[in-house]
DNA sequence: CTTATTTCTTGACCTAGGTCAATGCAAACC
DNA sequence: GGTTTGCATTGACCTAGGTCAAGAAATAAG
């Protein structure tokens, strides 16, 4: 049986079987629980993980001090900052786990090993990379072209499983609206 | 004398001239007048270009028909739909040059052969993802967090030139307000 | 030089969504 | 089992920014 690591790379490139065992050992295996800080504004990012179970936020802090959702990362999806990790550069941002998360870890030196012994991995990052960059034009497109309303339709279609696992005020966030609003949307939806 | 482009490839990775002078001749340059279309929703996106001069504007289209403005991209810039162009998909953005612009055009097949013979350059093409996601994530961050006002003072640090060189409905649509208020906010602006 | 075509500005009015404060509710903690 | 603490809801009120319509400027085209 396949781990859900190794359903994934095979998903990007054909490798066989015992070399799936080895990429996958070398990644470190890791628990961590709810509402830890992974990464913060001023570190440099050294992961980048992938998510076997449970759920990430990542987050910019506004000037009045309140967290701005970027991002939620869930099961079978990477979390990093890319650039500070890749760069080795200082980071704006923040990663925090929102649900106790059990994590696959890669090191700057751990993936440059990866891809020495197995190039066809390259592709597997490439993907990884512009899976994010997608989601990030689908989510600017969104906030500026659709009401909150749809915004949050579409959360709904795109993460049916989220509004049952985290705190309604973070879906706000994400969104770009006020919890308060998210509120009311709910109950104008529910009288339907 | 180093052009444009390997300039900007030598930012990125070391290699000899008389590699660049091969790896630019791969290109194929081309002048493209004013407000040709280059990609449209729909296609499959088959090239990935670098911009010696010139504007070009990417953008989608909300259901009132209306421009949403995602990037403009000028001199020593790259401008592609890049997961259209890298899995061969049909995209669902438009690409527009908003004056006359030249442009060296890499197809699917010549980066492939570039990548094989040179693949030091995996590195610039990794770096050129990496800013493109940069660039949305910062976009998304001041969307949700700035005001209009702090939108359009940004803006106005990081592309000073572009102002005099485009539209001002353009800006507006990137910066995610009406004309009408964009208008607003640089009277207010010419008082003080 | 004249006429079209875009682009920009301005005013009047409107609405999506924000803010603040109060209250209810549920989970976590002692 | 009682009590903090964090989360969600609701109401009253407010504002950033939108919409529509009409002119004014500026560019482009003949």
């Amino acid at each position: 049986m396949m781990s859900e690591l190794e359903i994934y790379i095979n998903q990007c490139v054909q490798l066989p079987v015992d070399e799936l065992r080895e990429i996958e050992a070398s990644f470190e295996r890791k628990m961590i629980p709810k509402k830890t800080v992974l990464l913060q504004a001023g570190d440099v990012c050294k992961f980048e993980a992938f998510i076997v179970r449970g759920c990430i936020k990542t987050y910019f802090i506004d000037k009045k001090g309140l967290e701005v959702v970027l991002t939620f990362s869930t099961e079978n999806w990477w979390v990093s900052d890319i650039s500070s990790f890749e760069n080795q550069e200082p980071t704006k941002m923040f990663i925090e786990t929102i649900e106790d998360t059990e994590l696959l870890f890669l090191t700057p030196e751990t993936k440059d090993k990866l891809l020495t012994n197995y190039p066809a991995l390259e592709r597997m990052f490439r993907l990884m990379v512009q899976r994010h960059l997608n989601s990030y034009q689908e989510r600017l497109f969104g906030i500026i072209a659709r009401t909150a309303q749809e915004r949050y339709q579409n959360f709904l279609k795109k993460f049916p499983a989220l509004p049952q696992r985290i705190p309604q005020h973070l879906i706000a966030s994400y969104l770009g609206i006020s919890p308060e609003f998210l509120s009311r949307l709910r109950k104008r939806k529910s009288k339907e």
